[in-house]
DNA sequence: GTAATTGCAAATACTTTGCCACGTA
DNA sequence: TACGTGGCAAAGTATTTGCAATTAC
């Protein structure tokens, strides 16, 4: 099992969350997927359609995010898209308004001083943004 | 009646729609507001709730997306948001995870430079982005 | 043993559509 | 007159919860 997956597991239990199938084969998918997923999407992967309901990786998805270990996003589609928050990784979203693919932007982002003002000036806390390009992509076009 | 309303009007009459009342106080209702309104918002304040059914505003607002008039947001809330798209203008946004309060950013957008990139590398048409901030604000921190 | 976790089914929330009446151009 | 619009009610989709059974610690 990957580095990275026993450190999310470990922060897991940190925060006081029990060590179950459904929560590891859960973190697996999450982090071998290049893209957000959504709860539907989860619950039907090969790790966890066999493995657990779909409320459950609804719930697990809901502590998880409540910990900081996974992030909800928006995406404009009706339904959430869920991704592994992993410390001092950053991801933006370019997005076929079409086909609805999704894919995470190359460059770097260049929000991070804006984030910092805001911070400064507003008195915000745990401030975090969220950045995502819509467009037709070259195939849609 | 303001300035901007006549020419978003006209947006919508050159697109082909015709001029109803309804869209006309959606679209003052839009315009008055300094932050984007969900469809139930829409629906039950002053100007629309007398004037039409939900399902009336629903449509008009398909439409006006449709036509570019106005924009569909996520701003990870369940429902949709919506907020006119005046030419030249952009928006982000700042909201409180906590009680849900939402506003603009004043500060000039930082990610035009990037979205040019982005359209140039990716070949991406129509492109346009969506950036929100997200934290505890101070009232509720 | 005890509290967290789970499955299943039912309840919500928000969105979307069908159908026929109506109003704008 | 013709076609876009509107109202009302029903259907759809994604999410969320209740409760009893199970499992991790």
């Amino acid at each position: 099992m990957s580095e990275v997956v026993t450190q999310t597991i470990d922060r897991c239990r940190a925060a006081g969350l029990r060590r179950t199938k459904a929560l590891e084969e859960l973190i697996v998918t999450l982090l071998d997927s290049p893209r957000p997923m959504t709860l539907s999407e989860l619950a039907a992967s090969e790790r966890l359609r066999d493995q657990c309901d779909k409320a459950t990786v609804f719930r697990l998805l809901q502590r998880l995010a409540e910990k900081g270990v996974v992030r909800r996003l928006g995406l404009h589609e009706r339904a959430a898209y869920f991704t592994l928050l992993i410390p001092g990784r950053h991801q933006d979203y370019l997005i076929c308004t079409e086909c609805g693919s999704i894919e995470a932007v190359k460059a770097p982002c260049p929000v991070h001083e804006l984030e910092d003002e805001i911070r400064r000036k507003t008195g915000f806390r745990n401030l975090y943004h969220e950045l995502e390009f819509f467009g037709t992509c070259p195939a849609c076009a």
